[in-house]
DNA sequence: GGAATTAGTTGTCATTTGATAACTATATTC
DNA sequence: GAATATAGTTATCAAATGACAACTAATTCC
C-alpha cells in the first residue's frame, strides 16, 4: 500500500476529525478561558510540572507570548509556579488545585457529551474504535 | 467496553492528533492566506459549489464574518461566485482555477511531508493505519 | 572572572478572528 | 400585495493571537 494513499486518507480524516474535536472542545471550554489558555491547561493536565520554555516549544508559540498567557492563568490562580531549585531562572509550572478542579470538571463534561453523541454505538464498535485510536497513536503520533 | 473508556481514549488521541494536524497544515499553508481562509478553501476542495450560508454553517462562523473572508478570497481570485439561477439572493461558491491550483499544490506538499515523516512505516503498517482511519471516520465522524 | 548563553518578563504593535447592528435585495407566506 | 423571512453585504468594535525589541537575572563556557 502506497504512502500516497495514506496521505490522502489522512487529509480527509484530519479535516473531519478537526471539526469534531473543535466542536467538542468548544462545548467544554470553561468560561473566562481562551483557546490557547485551555490548551496550556490541557498540557498540564497529566500532572507533570513543566517549564515555560517547554510549554512554548509544545505549543509552537513564542516564549514572550507564552509568558503572557501563563501569567494570565497565574492571575486566575489556575496554575502555580514553583522555583526550580537547580536553576533559579526557571520555574516549574503545574496546575493549582483550582486549575485541576476546573480541568477535571471540563473532562467530565467531555465524557458526558461523548457518551451522548455516541450512545448509539454498540460495545463491539467501541472496542473497535478504541483499538483504531491506539493504532493511529502508535504509528502516527510518536 | 464502556463509553467512558472511549471518552478517555478520544481525549488523549485528540490532543496528540490536533498537534500533528496543526503542524502539517501550518507547513503547507500557502503564503498570504490566513488559517480561516485556508479552511474555507479546504471545504471547497472537493469541487462542490456551496453557498455562503453553507460555509458559515460548516465553519461555525457568523454569516457576516464568513462573507468578509469569502470576499477576501474572491479579491485574491481564489474562488468564483456563480449566481444561483433559482435564488437571485444567493451565489454558488467554488474554487477558481487559480484556487484549485493553489490547493492542489498545497496537497502535493502535504503528501511529500507525510511521505517523509512516515517513511519508516512498512507497507503492512500503512494498511493497518488506513483501516484504522476508516473505522474512526465511519464510527465517529458521520 | 569576564563573555556569551539561556530562562523568563514586559511592553508595543499588527493581524486575525469574533460579535453585532444596520442595511439591500430577493423570496415566501398569508 | 403587504408582512415577514431569508441570503448576503458593509461597517464597526473588541478580543485573541502573533511578531518582535529590549530588558533582567541566572548559568555556562573558556
Amino acid at each position: 500500500m502506497s504512502i500516497m494513499k495514506l496521505a490522502l486518507a489522512l487529509e480527509r480524516f484530519g479535516f473531519g476529525f478537526n471539526k469534531l474535536s473543535y466542536e467538542l472542545l468548544e462545548e467544554i471550554k470553561p468560561e473566562g478561558i481562551t483557546s490557547v489558555q485551555f490548551t496550556i491547561l490541557q498540557y498540564l493536565s497529566d500532572g507533570e510540572s513543566i517549564t515555560l520554555s517547554q510549554i512554548s516549544g509544545c505549543l509552537g508559540m513564542s516564549v514572550p507570548n507564552t509568558s503572557r498567557e501563563v501569567k494570565k492563568l497565574f492571575e486566575k490562580t489556575l496554575i502555580r509556579k514553583i522555583p526550580d531549585e537547580y536553576d533559579k531562572r526557571a520555574s516549574l509550572i503545574s496546575l493549582s488545585p483550582t486549575g485541576a478542579e476546573l480541568m477535571n470538571a471540563a473532562f467530565i463534561r467531555l465524557k458526558k457529551n461523548i457518551a451522548v453523541k455516541y450512545a448509539h454505538l454498540e460495545s463491539g464498535e467501541i472496542v473497535e474504535v478504541i483499538k483504531a485510536l491506539a493504532i493511529i497513536s502508535e504509528k502516527l503520533l510518536k
